[in-house]
DNA sequence: ACTTATTTATGACATAGGTCATAAGGTCAC
DNA sequence: GTGACCTTATGACCTATGTCATAAATAAGT
């Protein structure tokens, strides 16, 4: 998260995205920084018959989309709006004059990829060789330790739609419900009024 | 890649892996950044049952496990040594010190997490929601486009046991060696030798 | 309030890819 | 040079997950 005072020094523009509004489309050029002033975006796949793959949903203070900016290369995925949301957008151009204005953002930008990095290397290892039950396990508690996941006293809840979850994992809906159940059954979490507790 | 004088200046040192060798662990801290000086280094996950995840091959003047030396976080997977391989190692405190003194490496620094982030998402939206065929197919791509593979009388030859293949996409040996078989039917690539050229 | 869409759910059945067994050609180590 | 191991290969069979159909509960939109 790079400071919201600093983004508006480059001329950073508050825009708002409706739920299910696109923000930017895969295989077009990176033209601007975005960060999430409220509200959360995912990143997507579909493949040829529509099948949905999530690379990552992001909250608040988060920002997502930033390596095509370094690159010369297109988007790998979509980002869209899961909640209407206000993002800060800054132009390629303003950006990168930024960050060499401020050398130490850079070390910021570095951390983020960093822990994005860690993240998609958890992930794959996960999807390629681990059954659903661990899959499922594994994205709960990522989620819990690095995101935003909030604690009640059923313990933290998963804040995802069982289709997101398949789609975060490679799996079909009805698997994660299957796994899902499996899963309360051995006691790894909890299923109060439909919501997911671990 | 940083220049090598560079990493003298800051007390890099040259080591040497044979073939198998690990180069450090998963779950534990990074203390070096290393950069290949001649070899070929992989990075790769078990699981339970010792099936095997790599996450990346990484070739001469590249470097890899960077992540973590920015992260409060142990390394994701372990770097093991596909053939006998010289390696630049300067240490974590000298490493950061370098950025910091030298801003225009942190951009490369960026620029080599990006491309990294941009090889995983591709890959793991590849994994999660195509078929074999698909799966291969996008691997070697990939790698002809973005890594150092050669173009001969034959066309692109994918340097890649059907083994290593299988452990980058998620699939086992004998499905990797029947989907290419299925493949060069179509037309889609050539096998002369056992090799195979796209 | 009423219609429409989304989410969770469950059962029956299908299949891509995994598993296991076996083998022959190559490569490496000593 | 020979034994051990790796790589490619193929066939028979199995199973985790996907597919399809159906439905009720909930949420969202007008």
């Amino acid at each position: 998260m790079i400071e919201i005072e600093l983004l508006e020094k480059y001329d950073a523009v508050r825009k708002c995205y409706k739920k299910s509004e696109i923000i930017f489309e895969i295989d077009h050029l990176a033209t601007h920084y975005y960060q999430i002033i409220s509200g959360a975006v995912k990143m997507n796949n579909y493949n040829d018959e529509g099948r949905e793959f999530i690379q990552g949903i992001f909250y608040a203070n988060q920002s997502f989309g930033e390596p095509p900016l370094f690159l010369d290369r297109t988007y790998p995925a979509n980002a869209e709006a899961v909640e209407d949301s206000e993002l800060l957008c800054i132009s390629k151009n303003n950006f990168l004059k930024l960050i060499t204005e401020n050398p130490a953002i850079s070390i910021n930008i570095i951390e983020i990829l960093a822990q994005r990095l860690h993240y998609k290397s958890v992930m794959a290892a996960e999807i390629s060789t681990h059954d659903s039950e661990h899959r499922l396990l594994q994205l709960f508690d990522y989620s819990i330790s690095y995101l935003n996941f909030k604690k009640d006293n059923n313990g933290y809840a998963i804040d995802l739609t069982r289709q997101q979850i398949g789609n975060l994992t490679g799996l079909r809906v009805e698997t994660v419900i299957r796994t899902i159940k499996t899963l309360e059954k051995k006691g790894e979490l909890k299923i109060i009024n439909r919501k997911v507790y671990r």
